[in-house]
DNA sequence: CGCCGTGTTGACCAGTTTCAAGATTGGTGG
DNA sequence: CCACCAATCTTGAAACTGGTCAACACGGCG
């Protein structure tokens, strides 16, 4: 079942961008030094997923690190109800798919067309014992995942609709890419957003058409979404102690 | 605010127990070598909170990692408006504390009274870089935090409530110290475990007394459950397609 | 031009929360 | 050893948020 093989030469699914037309991706994540993205641009290679593609399955063995180059995917786990729960999306510039065990335990799905680069478990492991800029970089996106989800665990844990939905606003307003300014580009359905959300899709239309209605954001078509009113989607997802004697 | 310093000299509410009676704490967690063990040993120094001490804070630099020997903690996050998300709950052998950023995201509560042993972060961190398989642990441990709160996530975002208590549950009984059977010893309050579930006090006192009149549990005690049927439990907990055709 | 996937909106319903009493429990001191 | 007290837990009834079901709208594409 895995999608992607250990060295990038077969893939089922996965076109793979020969040797020779490799693009030269930008290959630092926004926190590595130049010495590790020459590292990593050495043992990396390209690959292509279209539009709901799976990049790899619940249960795969787990022998890459990836990140994205364009496009958007997102980590989910299925249940055997049929019930989904997103853990995260993965924007441009974003590592995803490293845990250190013997298989994937949510699977990758490609949003949109997406090209992501690949790097081979066994290689990253070889230079993570030889270089200590790569040990740090890995600690850093194992942290940096763990606190995400920490934020994540309180939002579908403590939030209400409206603060789960102007939280993902504002988180996606922070990844934005640089020039955008407050337009986001939602990539994902409605469907997605409440999986990620722990929501139904209908709420997640409500909660978003109130927040139009409340002048805090506007709405050009399903999936662009200008905000307006930026202090108020912070006051929106914060839950304040509503009177502050 | 940080209670626990740095090389475990001055403490303002954690009991050092000085070098000399130190225990001889089994310093490997379930998981490290005798290796690391020894070189763990090495470095650690024990401390003591009692019930109800807040051993970290949200926001206190974070420069220890710690194990927890005897007791139970809790792991949470507070909001502005007062609600408070658990995002785990730290039983004996088990590490906690550590993650490779300048603060604590979330504090770390003494749940009944705890013994727990403290390593330095510089000493980890030179540690790791000189013995790989310490790196290994800290891998390891952080990867085991991602893949838990990945489930955390589906209970809190997917789940319903009676979903939860048995997960919950389920996941005390995996955990529970060798030699205790089918008894779990509930540590924490009703409230505690509201907290970790995202449900309140309510609900989860009205779950468990179902479960008990569905003759799946026994409460001896609001602190002590007996599971009398784990195959029901783990039915109770995994959303099953309710009806495979 | 009409179709299909996706998004929106409405009405009703259910599970969980909220509010409010009581009931246990465990610790303390007589 | 027992009685009492405060904290915690349980239970009940009403209220509400978000879910479910269903109809309709929009928009891109053949």
């Amino acid at each position: 079942m895995s999608v992607v093989e250990q060295n990038s030469r077969k893939t089922s699914n996965g076109k793979v961008l020969s040797d020779g037309e490799t693009k030269s991706y930008p290959c630092s994540g926004r926190n590595s030094t130049d010495e590790v993205a020459a590292a990593l641009r050495r043992i990396g290679s390209g690959l292509h997923f279209s539009r709901g593609q799976t990049i790899f399955n619940q249960g795969d063995s787990a022998n890459s690190l990836f990140k994205l180059v364009k496009g958007a995917a997102r980590l989910c786990k299925h249940t055997a109800g049929g019930r989904r729960q997103i853990a995260d999306f993965v924007l441009p510039e974003e590592f995803f798919g490293f845990v250190r065990v013997g298989e994937h335990k949510l699977s990758a799905e490609a949003i949109t067309d997406v090209t992501l680069v690949s790097y081979p478990a066994r290689q990253i492991e070889r230079l993570a014992d030889e270089v200590p800029a790569v040990r740090k970089v890995l600690l850093d996106f194992l942290s940096g995942r763990v606190l995400g989800m920490q934020d994540h665990l309180v939002m579908l844990g403590r939030q209400t609709a409206t603060e789960r939905a102007a939280s993902f606003l504002l988180q996606l307003l922070d990844r934005n890419p640089p020039g955008r300014g407050k337009v986001i580009d939602l990539a994902m359905s409605r469907l997605d957003i409440a999986d990620y959300l722990g929501l139904t899709l209908e709420t997640v239309s409500r909660t978003l058409a109130d927040l139009k209605h409340g002048r805090v954001i506007d709405l050009k078509g399903p999936h662009r979404v200008l905000v307006r009113d930026v202090d108020a989607l912070r006051r929106l997802a914060e839950d304040e102690a509503p009177f502050p004697d």
